[in-house]
DNA sequence: GTGAAAGCGCTAACAA
DNA sequence: TTGTTAGCGCTTTCAC
């Protein structure tokens, strides 16, 4: 409407003085009288000045908003990172700008130059199921422009990275499902593209291959509810195991759906053990049994990294975060 | 690093014409001639080249953002808001800035001063608990920046609002309770100071006094999952209500957590029903009958309304989106 | 201690 | 069809 901005202009023709002196008065430089600086001060407060970041941004090249990058934010783990992300942006002065890749490629570049244009100071990324080439990425770095990957990470090198201890966290679980006496395992793990699922895999077999010879494990890779619901029925069919372990949220929501149909009861049929964030195991009865992988915690760590690079004395390439186990009472 | 941005006069320089040209080839402008703008465009991709938006934003006095201020992004309803509106948003060519007030005024109004300092095009908001002065909002539209509520909106008029059918919803199921004929209720609800709360409240209590005078209904208000639970079981040790009413998730899940406390059978020793976006309901078995609620819908209709006050002409001031009754086998 | 002036990269009115 | 020019609001160097 009619509203007009207050410029640095507007103040210094009402003051009678010129606009660098406002504009220095406002920054409190050394240079300027303390009674200028209180008579510019009092009639910004009055006149609701605010600095115009365009003008800012444009003359300084630089925004104070840092970029996050996830597949979705439908999802508990990713809401968790981006929360912890935002508090500590907050309080350093930053701004976030959020955007999903739907874990589609496209979307992902697409976002990436909407980031880029917006001159984003750093981006936060957990990268899209379909990415293989890291070059936006280093492009991005290329021009400055820290890129802290978390969780779906690079597997090549040059990059910063916060991962969950991801080996670490199903060998946890595998380590508990062997201390239990539990020998027939049907273990269900997401998509096998993502690097995510391969560490996983790979520490949760090589755990049992060691540690375990004699067990039966058997290996599915079911993407999201519906798809784990089935596998496991179709299991059921020929036989129950003595444990499920479920990779994550969806696997696991898939699982105990199929265990209901199947009236089984847990622990005493059936045992379960899963990898989440904390809250969709804690809605069964018994509780789900679960090894925690905090976006929280990762969120803070991803920023720690970030502002690290933003000052200029990040030396660090990758940071692990570790897992605990929660036990509840379905193992 | 060294890497530089690439301007329009380098482009007009390489080129050996004008900036202007350069600028208005580049925007297809019907004046320049189809070589020239075929030579530019050229160049310009194999260059890499970029507008840089704060000129762009200065120069225009007006960015390509639009703002969402929700009290929290941990949630799914307004996960499922934000990623309508992100959707939406991108197929329009907007950005989305998410800012989360935590529902502490203090925190709501200094997100809107960082919205407004990066001078967004319009702002969605959902306000906080302790938002009782519209005035902050008031401003933004008066200077230019059109205003949508969603959800907890506010109650004073001069706003543009998109709600869900809050009391349709809490009727149909009050409705559905009475139906089953359902004599001893528990009814709870979130915050008796929200809005929503006074909405659902108020027209589920009128539709039993008004169709099941015979009916015993209690009512509580605990706000989370602990509060909820404790509710329930306080409630189980006088006796066992015939159904229960779950106003949100947080709610259900508190008191289904009471519920298998108390080894409760559902449906057989005790109904539920509640209102929800959809996910939480389904964990369980029997699913949960609740009405929905879709933050999804509600999105697409709030950036609708936005839109059409961008390109003004938007003459409604309120839209409610209608509820479904979704049946679980928990009624 | 304060002011004048240049310029960040872009758009658009006006000139040619 | 293209070029010239004047700013958008701010920061900062240099001059006084």
């Amino acid at each position: 409407m009619g509203f007009q901005q207050n410029t640095l202009k507007k103040l210094s023709e009402i003051l009678g003085i010129s606009i660098s002196t406002v504009s220095r008065a406002l920054k409190d430089h050394p240079d300027i009288s303390a009674k200028t600086k209180e008579r510019v001060k009092e009639l910004a407060a009055t006149l609701d000045y605010e600095p115009n970041n365009f003008a800012v941004q444009l003359r300084t090249q630089q925004s104070n908003v840092l970029g996050i990058l996830v597949p979705t934010i439908r999802n508990y783990f990713y809401d968790f990172f981006i929360s912890a992300v935002e508090e500590e942006a907050v309080k350093h002065g930053y701004s976030i700008m959020i955007m999903q890749s739907l874990d589609k490629l496209s979307l992902e570049i697409s976002n990436i130059n909407v980031l880029r244009r917006n001159k984003i100071l750093g981006l936060f990324v957990s990268i899209s199921i379909e990415t293989e080439d890291m070059t936006p990425f280093r492009k991005l770095q290329e021009s400055g422009i820290p890129v802290v990957f978390f969780d779906r990470v690079a597997e090549v090198s040059g990059f910063r990275k916060v991962c969950l201890a991801d080996e670490k966290a199903a060998q946890i679980a595998a380590k508990s499902i062997i201390e239990k006496g539990k020998k027939n395992v049907l273990a269900l793990f997401g998509h096998p593209h993502l690097s995510i699922t391969k560490l996983r895999y790979a520490s949760f077999k090589n755990y049992f291959d060691i540690h375990a010879r004699d067990s039966k494990v058997t290996y599915f890779f079911p993407e999201q509810v519906e798809a784990s619901r089935e596998v496991c029925l179709d299991v059921f069919k020929t036989e129950i195991p003595d444990a499920v372990f479920c990779m994550g949220d969806m696997i696991l929501m898939g699982v105990m759906h199929a265990v209901h149909e199947a009236k089984l009861k847990v622990p005493e049929d059936i045992s379960i053990i899963g990898i989440s964030n904390g809250l969709i195991p804690t809605l069964y009865d018994p509780k789900i049994t679960y090894v925690e992988t905090s976006g929280f915690k990762l969120g803070k760590l991803a920023f720690k990294q970030m502002y690290a690079s933003l000052k200029g004395f990040n030396e660090i390439e990758e940071v692990i975060l570790d897992s605990v186990l929660v036990e509840g009472g379905s193992l």
